[in-house]
DNA sequence: CTTAATGCAAACCGTTTGCATAGAT
DNA sequence: ATCTATGCAAACGGTTTGCATTAAG
């Protein structure tokens, strides 16, 4: 109940109505933890726990949460968006091109490259993605074959 | 005729057989410069040019060039891919969230940022990509709404 | 002549949308 | 009671694929 009140206060401040879907994909993203999850995984998790939530409605909500800032949307080099929970800190990703893990990572000095570089460019920047794909640790040290 | 031989040459040195797809495509490729083009763009040319060539051959043409190290393929912050000749030079992108135009740069401080990333996350680097999106000049002050 | 490349149309896959129904306030 | 959210199925847009035809070596 109070893992539920937590979340009701989240979708309330978002402006959306509580709602069992709704409430449902935010504990899965909460408990997902640094995991990115797209779209796919979350309904798979929905289905297998027993609830009875459409993919369309995985996608409205998490494209409603998007606009509500609770959570930030990646593309990554591959075709489908990944999701996680907007902890409000901006960072950039390392991505595995083996097992598809993604490490997070900050570097205020690149940060502040970047912005020179926008402005240098003239651009008023919005937004930027820094990632870096390569082989995990764990992947390399299994790669036997 | 000269500028056929010069792409031949690419086409062969990729061992690709020279045909008038291919020819044709590596052509707009190098006509656009800096431009980035996606597939419908080229396909778009091909046809206005009198050209008679399927969609499904742009795709698979430009997938063998990148294959072949020939062009490099891009997947900014929306669903399609770009492309553009690979010139051997890594750089990055500054794209502009208005007017979807590219401009390029490199900052050997952030290649060298992310190497040292990588290496203390232990992830053998394969390839990286960093984008900053915003509005560029142009956008800014043509922005009279 | 042999094998690879092309054009066309149909398939694909992640994602979005229209609409009638169920649910939140 | 009202108005939004949901489920379903159909649509969508970029991309890929199967197959018969054409062209390169």
């Amino acid at each position: 109940m109070v893992k539920l009140n937590v979340q009701n206060t989240d979708l309330k401040k978002a402006g959306l109505k509580i709602t069992l879907p709704r409430m449902k994909i935010l504990q899965i993203l909460e408990t997902a933890g640094d995991r990115h999850m797209s779209a796919e995984d979350i309904y798979r998790i929905l289905i297998e726990s027993g609830d009875d939530i459409g993919l369309a409605t995985v996608y409205r909500v998490l494209t409603q949460f998007e606009e509500s800032k609770l959570v930030v949307r990646h593309h990554f080099s591959d075709n489908h968006s990944v999701f996680e929970l907007d902890t409000g800190f901006h960072h950039d990703h390392l991505v595995c091109v083996e097992c598809g893990d993604v490490k997070e990572f900050t570097d205020a000095l690149i940060e502040k490259r970047q912005c020179k570089v926008a402005e240098k460019a003239g651009f008023a920047m919005t937004d930027h993605s820094l990632n870096i794909y390569g082989v995990c640790h764990p992947c390399q040290t299994s790669a036997v074959l």
